[in-house]
DNA sequence: TACGGTGATGAGACCAAGTCCCATCACTTG
DNA sequence: CAAGTGATGGGACTTGGTCTCATCACCGTA
């Protein structure tokens, strides 16, 4: 796998939200990451499906992780408690040089509406994903649609909780989901 | 408000949708659309913001009938009870016109990721406006969370029930928002 | 009946996203 | 050292989307 300037794709990355940040998402164009990164709109192309995901590479690993805790948990394990272990076992990716770029990319992504809504597909995918994989355990459709979502939730209160205070997001997102069990209960005891 | 053959919008979304459905969403131009509307290019961009927005017309409304019932909930109601009243209260835009096309709709969206992509969008708009609503009538942050991603899903899936079953959407949405609470008792039980 | 105002439309230039195809270059392997 | 491979460059091309200006139908008023 022949190449010269090592690291194509993390140059990208880097351009695109640096130059994001510095002139917004939509004055910023293709040519000009690419330039910034010493390549050309050609490659740019051949790393990223189009322009919106050079902020949402590696998502698909997540999705995979999560299914694959789901299978993976014991047999006695409720729901909830599988969609625990999904969320934990995500937390191989949040590393320190993740966490390094994270608040600015959130920045950015919440200026944007094409970006917004990347970010909301890429949630209704994990969504599916881990209601697909509590079916398959034999979970009631609307049980594991409900779960699945709480999960998500959980996912993204605990990837910001993550970003202020660090730390291991395993850790996080076992407290995060506890206070989202715990929200379910203050809901249902309040009428 | 001069205007020669009149319902252009409407012409728009019938001609969108059924070019759409005979050759795919991205195989179909948007000056193709208009040209069988009997309109052109510009005059589409006029009506709609982009080529998606052709099949989500009047979805902030709908966001508007739930905050609005959420907020004019009576005081003792609880998060969840505001939560239903909001569904139901979306009921007068479910008229058979649009149930009429609505699973051929729900067909072209299923298959195209663009298009799945402004449909998690527009859910996730829903969140927030419920999650918003609530909060202002004090509930807390990650409980209004919870009950406005529950509601979302009801209204989810009460949509396509509605459309299977037809008969007032309002009653459709009760029933299923029952079911999505009892789902999540169930949950609450299984550990 | 003639007039000007208003709102919706048509027409076309223009830019950037995204696709495609082919040439080229660095590096590896036999 | 030659052939192969994978990543890149470059440019043509289509289409989504923006912008500006001209045009047309209708309405109210004199």
């Amino acid at each position: 796998m022949g190449r010269w300037e090592p690291d194509a794709r993390e140059r990208l990355v880097r351009a695109a939200l640096d130059l994001f940040s510095e002139q917004g998402y939509e004055n910023t164009a293709v040519a000009q990451i690419a330039e910034r990164a010493g390549l050309t709109k050609s490659t740019f192309f051949r790393h990223f499906r189009d322009k919106r995901e050079v902020l949402f590479g590696g998502q698909d690993v997540l999705a995979e992780l999560m299914t694959g805790a789901i299978s993976g948990a014991p047999a006695e394990a409720g729901p909830l408690e599988a969609v625990e272990a999904a969320l934990v076992a995500t937390a191989v990716t949040f590393t320190d040089e993740r966490r390094a770029h994270g608040p600015q990319r959130l920045v950015v992504i919440a200026g944007n509406d094409e970006l917004r809504e990347r970010a909301a597909l890429k949630m209704v995918g994990f969504a599916v994903a881990m209601t697909d994989a509590l079916k398959q355990r034999g979970v009631p459709e609307l049980e594991a649609a409900v779960a699945a979502e709480l999960g998500v939730l959980a996912f993204n209160h605990g990837y910001e909780r993550w970003l202020e205070t660090g730390g291991d997001f395993a850790e996080v997102a076992r407290r995060t989901f506890g206070d989202v069990r715990a929200a379910v209960g203050s809901l249902e005891r309040a009428e």
